[in-house]
DNA sequence: TATTGTTATACTCTATAACTATA
DNA sequence: TATAGTTATAGAGTATAACAATA
C-alpha cells in the first residue's frame, strides 16, 4: 500500500536541506528588508515585480498569479504598500473591473535603496559556497523542478478542492 | 560602492528558483498535513523531531535550536500539540529548569498516519523530475549551503541584535 | 454566467518584554 | 549572574465567504 517508493536517504537529504536552506534564507532576507526598508518579503516581492516592468505597472491578478497569494491577501498587501505611498492603484481603461498597481517614484526609490543589501545577503548566504558552475547546476535543477511543480499541479495528494470541504 | 558583485543571471536564476520551489512545496506540504492530520508544518516538524529520537523525547531548547523558533513561539506550538494530546511536558530530573517534551502514543500514531502522504507529496512534487543522481547532486549542493549558513551566521548584513533595537 | 477585486471576519502565528525559577 | 521556559500582549499576515461591479 505504498504508492511511491519511500525516499532513499539521498532524496531525504535533498528535501531536508532544501527546506532548511530556504527557511534560513527567507528569515535572513526578511529581516534585512524590514530593517533597511520596512518591507516584508512579500511586499518586497510585489514591489520587485512592479519594478521588473518598464512602466512599473501590473494588474492585481497578474501579481497574484506570480506570488501565490489569495486575492484578499494581495489586496491587503497592496493596501499596505499604498498606505506607505509606495504604489498607487487605478482602474484599467481596458477592463473596468481590473485594477492596475503602479510603483510610485518613492516605491522605485525604496526598491533601489534596498536591493543592494538584498543582493549582498543572497550572495553571502546562498551563493558564496558555490562555484559559478555549481550555481548554474543548482539553478538548472531547481528550474526544472519549478517547471514541473507549476505544470503538474494536479497535486494528486490533495486533489479535490471544491468537492470535499471536509467538514 | 558595491561590496559584492551584482549577481549574474545564472545566480539570480538559482536564487529565484530556490525561493519559488520552496514556497510552492511548503504550501503544498502544509496543506496536506492540515488535511490529513490537522497539523501545521511547524507542528509536524516538532513531532517529527521527537519521532527521530528512539525515546520520543527532547528538551525545549534543543527543539528551538533546530527549528529557528523564538522561545515563546515554541512554547506556543508545543502547547497546541499538548492540547491535542500529541505530546506531554515534564521537567527534567537532571536540570529542574529544563522541560522535556515527549511524544505520546497518539502523537507517534498521528505521525505515522501522516508520513506516507507527506513522503508521497515530496516525491511527486520535488523529486519526480530528477534522476537519482541529480537528487544526490542537489542534496549535496544544498547541504553545503546549509553548512555554510549555519556556520557563518555572522549575518553581516544584520549584525547587532542586542545593541540597536532601532527604536 | 464568469471574472475582478474588496470587505468583513476570524484565526494562526510570531515576536518582544517582563517575569519566575533553577544553576 | 546566566540560563530555561512561560506569560501577556500586541501586531502581522492569511484565508474564507459574501459582496459589488464589470465583461
Amino acid at each position: 500500500m505504498s504508492p511511491t517508493s519511500p525516499l532513499d536517504p539521498e532524496q531525504l537529504a535533498a528535501y531536508f536541506a532544501l527546506m532548511e536552506v530556504s527557511s534560513l534564507l527567507q528569515h535572513a532576507v526578511d529581516q534585512q528588508l524590514r530593517e533597511e526598508g520596512g518591507l516584508s518579503y512579500t511586499q518586497f516581492q510585489i514591489l520587485a515585480t512592479l519594478g521588473e516592468n518598464p512602466d512599473g505597472r501590473r494588474r492585481m491578478t497578474d501579481i497574484a498569479d506570480r506570488l501565490v497569494h489569495s486575492r484578499s491577501g494581495l489586496t491587503y498587501q497592496v493596501a499596505q504598500l499604498a498606505k506607505a505611498g509606495l504604489v498607487t492603484r487605478e482602474s484599467s481603461s481596458d477592463d473596468e473591473r481590473a485594477v492596475i498597481v503602479a510603483a510610485t517614484p518613492q516605491g522605485l526609490a525604496l526598491l533601489g535603496r534596498v536591493l543592494p543589501g538584498h543582493v549582498d545577503l543572497v550572495q553571502q548566504l546562498l551563493l558564496a559556497p558555490l562555484t559559478a558552475r555549481e550555481a548554474t547546476v543548482l539553478g538548472g535543477l531547481l528550474g526544472r523542478i519549478r517547471t514541473h511543480m507549476t505544470a503538474i499541479p494536479p497535486r494528486s495528494a490533495a486533489p479535490r478542492r471544491k468537492n470535499a470541504p471536509k467538514s
